[in-house]
DNA sequence: GTAGCGTTAACTTCGCAAAA
DNA sequence: TTTTGCGAAGTTAACGCTAC
């Protein structure tokens, strides 16, 4: 498909999702997928490729789409699905396929990080995304909400140790943490895994762009992922979230959110962004951006969903 | 031979809320 | 009251290579 149809074909679904009856969950659903690039669109192969598909979408998953989850994905955004396609009757050739389109969506993906055009979070679904960096002071803001960078008094006491040897040494990976702490993997957890994220949680740290493995599993780097302060690495991002006040941070991530995904519930916004917006946030924001005609309230079957305009 | 590297998909179970 | 759908939480297997 070239860019224009596709351009067409985007354009015919929200013509058809301003007509005055609600829209089919069909016609709905078909231009959700075609919105957040997960259909209708040619596989991205380069740099300046993947810097519009972010730009565009605004917020995408770093592997694979999830069923039931609306969000991009980069994975899928380098990977148009085979027609045939039994998981378990892929044959050999598919799988290499398979994998190489993976490396590419991870070197892509380092890409956008190491020229901060997207960041790395785990707030948003339970998921790792990455943010585009226009998003990422409104969810640096609401994240925070104005804690200082030393008030740990929330934290584990492992993410503690954790955030203050990556404070010494601006930079380190899981394997270093690890043996620094003295800390070990249990069977079944590994707390320093559990630390980072705790930490990349709170937005106190930041994982950056690692080497891609020219063989073997490619997001498993050699090296280790680097962890660095998220508020050294992104100083630029961190003040101008200090400019913001909660109903713009909110308006911001919901309607730039909505754009991408065309529509969602409010209770998958809520279950999405609870990290950092409450569901009574998420309806406020959505009556202002109603109010501005920026999105408006339908029904999909029985579902009362938010629709962007 | 084994641990370490990082993450996902798939699955199960349970609970809750809305609609019929 | 029952049914249905959704979400949350937890578990497990899988992946390929390297260093010890």
């Amino acid at each position: 498909m070239t860019a224009s149809s596709c351009e067409f074909l985007h354009g015919l679904f929200i013509f058809r999702l301003g007509m005055k009856t609600s829209p089919s969950a069909r016609d709905i659903e078909a231009a959700q997928r075609v919105s957040l690039w997960l259909d209708g669109h040619d596989a991205i192969t380069t740099a300046a490729e993947a810097k519009k598909f972010l730009k565009s979408v605004s917020i995408a998953l770093r592997y694979g789409a999830t069923e039931g989850l609306p969000l991009a994905s980069i994975y899928a955004a380098v990977h148009v699905p085979r027609e045939s396609a039994a998981k378990n009757r892929e044959t050999q050739k598919e799988r290499e396929q398979d994998r190489e389109l993976l490396r590419r969506a991870i070197e892509l993906t380092n890409g956008l990080m190491a020229y901060r055009e997207g960041i790395e979070i785990n707030v948003i679904a339970d998921r790792l995304v990455l943010a585009h960096r226009d998003l990422l002071p409104a969810i640096y803001f609401l994240r925070r909400r104005g804690r200082r960078l030393d008030d740990t008094a929330n934290l584990s006491a492992e993410a503690k140790r954790a955030l203050a040897l990556l404070k010494q040494k601006l930079i380190a990976t899981a394997g270093e943490v690890r043996s620094h702490l003295r800390l070990e993997r249990g069977e079944r957890h590994d707390p320093v895994v559990e630390a980072l994220s705790e930490l990349q949680r709170e937005m106190l740290l930041d994982r950056g762009p690692s080497d891609v493995p020219k063989t073997g599993i490619p997001y498993l780097s050699r090296d280790g992922y680097p962890y660095r302060i998220f508020h050294e690495v992104h100083r630029d991002l961190v003040a101008k979230a200090g400019k913001l006040t909660v109903k713009a941070a909110a308006d911001l991530v919901i309607g730039r959110y909505l754009k991408g995904a065309v529509y969602a519930s409010p209770r998958k916004l809520a279950s999405m962004f609870k990290l950092f917006l409450s569901a009574e946030e998420i309806d406020e924001s959505v009556e202002r951006l109603s109010a501005k005609k920026a999105v408006k309230l339908d029904r999909v079957g029985r579902t009362e969903v938010v629709v962007s305009r």
